[in-house]
DNA sequence: GTCGTAGTTGAAGTTAGCTTTAAGTCAAGC
DNA sequence: GCTTGACTTAAAGCTAACTTCAACTACGAC
């Protein structure tokens, strides 16, 4: 294995577009791993952007970094994961990502009839009490944005 | 006017849904204002129940407390709000949750040509690099919840 | 071998939006 | 007038996801 294969960390920052330090918290977090060169400067595998790609991706679908380094955790060790390994890591992402459009769409739905007309109730406003957007307690509440978990009291 | 007419923290608490500590936190925000009791502690006005059912509602529409600041400091000193004048502060809304909508189903249609496919790779995946969900430096871009606004390089 | 750029570490700082804590004061029912 | 619960303040703490800092070391072109 020639060392040319390994890239430094600005390498994989300009080629990643994630900031040095983003990587060296990352690898903190376990979300990444280096060689280390013999003065002990990180040496990245190519395998790496890949992984970035996936970080981005899942940050963009809202995941936290929590949950993405959970899912990462379950790719195979010792060998270089496949589009298998990848697909199977986002197949929950598009019914979060309906889910989040579903909740917003109804936040904007509620928008006319109850902003546009002034009522602005904190009990029956379904902007500033949008209690049925997060469905009670199911899988799908804790699926949406922090953005979109406030609610008002019922009381 | 008969101090009846006031409401307490612990009143206000328990009718807005917000907890004590947010209520001061806003009005040391400048978001609220109350009276004083002759022992200094605070008495609201119950108009102050309408103006924190704005306050949630555009929390969930994605504005931050210094933009709903700045909406409620264009709002009259020396009467009480309308209809006219709540209407007036939420007419962006709609525009910004449709972006957001739009943003967030972009990136969901994108998922099954990209992730879907494996691809993932960091130049043309549109999960990861989703350049053109904020369009630039135009104004959609600033609505979009910081969620979205990440992007990978184009190196 | 010298120089300048790039890299290293742990710790502290940042931002938003609150919550918690400590130590003490007020309000009001009996 | 006593007791109890509600209230006051400033300051510190919290969370996520990083960034910045200070002091130091490595790499590699010349």
């Amino acid at each position: 294995m020639k060392t040319t294969d390994l890239l430094t960390v600005s390498e994989v920052a300009r080629r990643s577009g994630f900031a040095a330090s983003a990587l060296r918290y990352y690898e903190h977090e376990g979300l990444l791993t280096a060689q280390r060169s013999g003065g002990g400067q990180r040496r990245y595998e190519r395998n790496v952007l890949r992984r970035l790609a996936f970080i981005r991706a899942a940050r963009n679908v809202g995941l936290s970094l929590d949950e993405i380094s959970a899912a990462l955790a379950t790719l195979p060790d010792r060998r270089t994961p496949t589009r298998a390994d990848w697909t199977r890591l986002s197949n929950g992402w598009r019914t979060r990502l309906d889910e989040q459009i579903a909740a917003l769409t109804k936040l904007r739905d509620g928008l006319d009839s109850c902003i546009g007309c002034g009522c602005l109730s904190l009990k029956r406003c379904a902007i500033s009490n949008p209690a049925d957007l997060a469905a009670g307690a199911g899988v799908g509440a804790a699926y949406l944005p922090r953005l979109l978990r406030r609610s008002a009291a019922h009381a």
